[in-house]
DNA sequence: ACTCTGAGTCGAGACGGA
DNA sequence: TGACTCAGAGT
DNA sequence: TCCGTCC
């Protein structure tokens, strides 16, 4: 569920910590991804009709790898250098709330055999959607796949979108690719929204930038927090009529839930029972992830073409030439990937590197206020160069 | 006037040939 | 499952 | 760019 609101929020009371990016900004950096949720995403769309999806000749659902192969061809054919980072177990606090989606998963379930006996075409697409899960099967067949596609991959100890906000600290990444806000609330410097979308559509990659979050709301990193789970996470219920605006406002006020609590009025406000929010905080703040030295070397290798081939094509019944052009892309990528970080090294300082230990790595173009956005600023362009081969 | 809610909707991938 | 809209009610 | 297909 994220945070609720917050995007908005952002947009209206912190619009300087948000900047649109073009997708070739991107070329030569580590990006962090939550391989759950793209897999999720994958089942619910990818080549589905009805409550059909794609199968291998056995049967097996293979949505899952075809969304998540050509997905990373196309982040690697353009430079980056993904780590897939898998989910975890669940905090304790998150038990409710995932019980509660398995159990509109359980109704959807029910609505579906009834549309099927109906024959009604539209409702079996619609709840067969509801009823997908990501599966231990799903995600260890992505592992394998990554894995052979030389990407590394991440096993999160708890919560996906804390562990890639961990890679990001260190700095083991540029920024972490999700549509989930509350990356943000476990502190991640980087947040990049809509990374995937095709050049051909309009909305461009939308960076968010954690310093300039607290620094535009004028709020300590631990206020952000409060604020969060004030405007409703999923740790706990929230506060019936306290919606991300008055959140921000009463944190302004009072400082922190605790202030908050105080100064509400109990007879508008109803308090939800029970209220853990120093247990949420707690893991906002300090999240189960893996952290500095303790982070496997991150490396990416040359694709396994047999192995892939192997996977893909005996085991799944992937098209061999489908699968072994998607091959010859990434290695014309990787060709170009180094000279592209050669070319960096010599170039204009404008270019950023995208070593570790160095923060503030994009000099922050124009504090641009008000909604604005005309078109990107584009200073040094990478890229560019030409010929090759 | 502003803020929050709840019900409704929609669309969420990527490729490649026409 | 979110994001966006629109109604309506509360502050 | 649209639209059928990927498995």
């Amino acid at each position: 569920m994220g945070i609720q609101g917050l995007t908005k929020l952002l947009g209206d009371a912190a619009p300087g910590c948000m900047k649109e990016q073009k997708f070739e900004n991107y070329f030569g950096r580590k990006i962090a991804v939550d391989a759950s949720m793209h897999i999720y995403a994958f089942l619910v769309v990818v080549g589905r009709q009805g409550d059909q999806m794609l199968t291998s000749e056995t049967g097996e659902v293979t949505s899952h790898l075809q969304g998540m192969f050509f997905r990373t061809v196309r982040m690697l054919e353009a430079g980056m250098k993904p780590v897939f980072v898998f989910e975890g177990k669940a905090p304790e606090l998150k038990r409710e709330e995932l019980a509660k989606r398995s159990n509109r998963r359980e109704d959807a379930n029910t609505e579906l055999e009834a549309a099927k006996e109906a024959g009604n075409a539209e409702d079996v697409e619609k709840y067969s959607k509801r009823t997908v899960r990501v599966t231990r099967e799903h995600n260890e067949e992505c592992k394998r796949l990554l894995r052979l596609m030389g990407v590394p991959v991440l096993e999160a100890p708890s919560e996906a979108e804390a562990q890639c906000a961990q890679l990001c600290k260190d700095g083991l990444v540029y920024g972490i690719s999700t549509e989930d806000m509350d990356s943000l609330t476990f502190g991640t410097p980087k947040l990049i929204r809509h990374l995937m979308a095709p050049s051909s559509q309009k909305p461009l990659a939308m960076e968010f930038d954690h310093e300039l979050v607290l620094k535009e709301l004028e709020l300590t990193e631990d206020q952000f927090i409060d604020l969060c789970i004030l405007c409703g996470c999923d740790y706990t219920a929230k506060i019936s009529g306290i919606g991300a605006v008055r959140a921000l406002s009463l944190i302004k006020k009072h400082g922190s839930i605790e202030g908050v609590l105080a100064a509400l009025d109990s007879k508008k406000y109803q308090i939800p029972e029970p209220f853990p929010y120093q247990e949420a905080r707690r893991l906002f703040k300090e999240p189960d992830v893996v952290k500095g030295d303790q982070i496997p070397q991150l490396k990416w290798t040359s694709p396994d073409t047999e192995g892939l081939i192997d996977f893909l094509v005996k085991e799944k019944t992937f098209a061999e030439d489908r699968i072994r052009k998607a091959v010859e892309r990434i290695n014309a990528a990787k060709g170009k990937a180094s000279q592209g970080r050669l070319e960096s090294f010599f170039g204009p300082a404008k270019v950023v590197s995208s070593t570790m230990g160095k923060r503030k790595e994009v000099p922050v173009a124009a504090k641009g206020k008000k909604g604005s956005s005309g078109a990107a600023p584009k200073k040094g362009k990478l890229g560019g160069m030409g010929k090759k081969k």
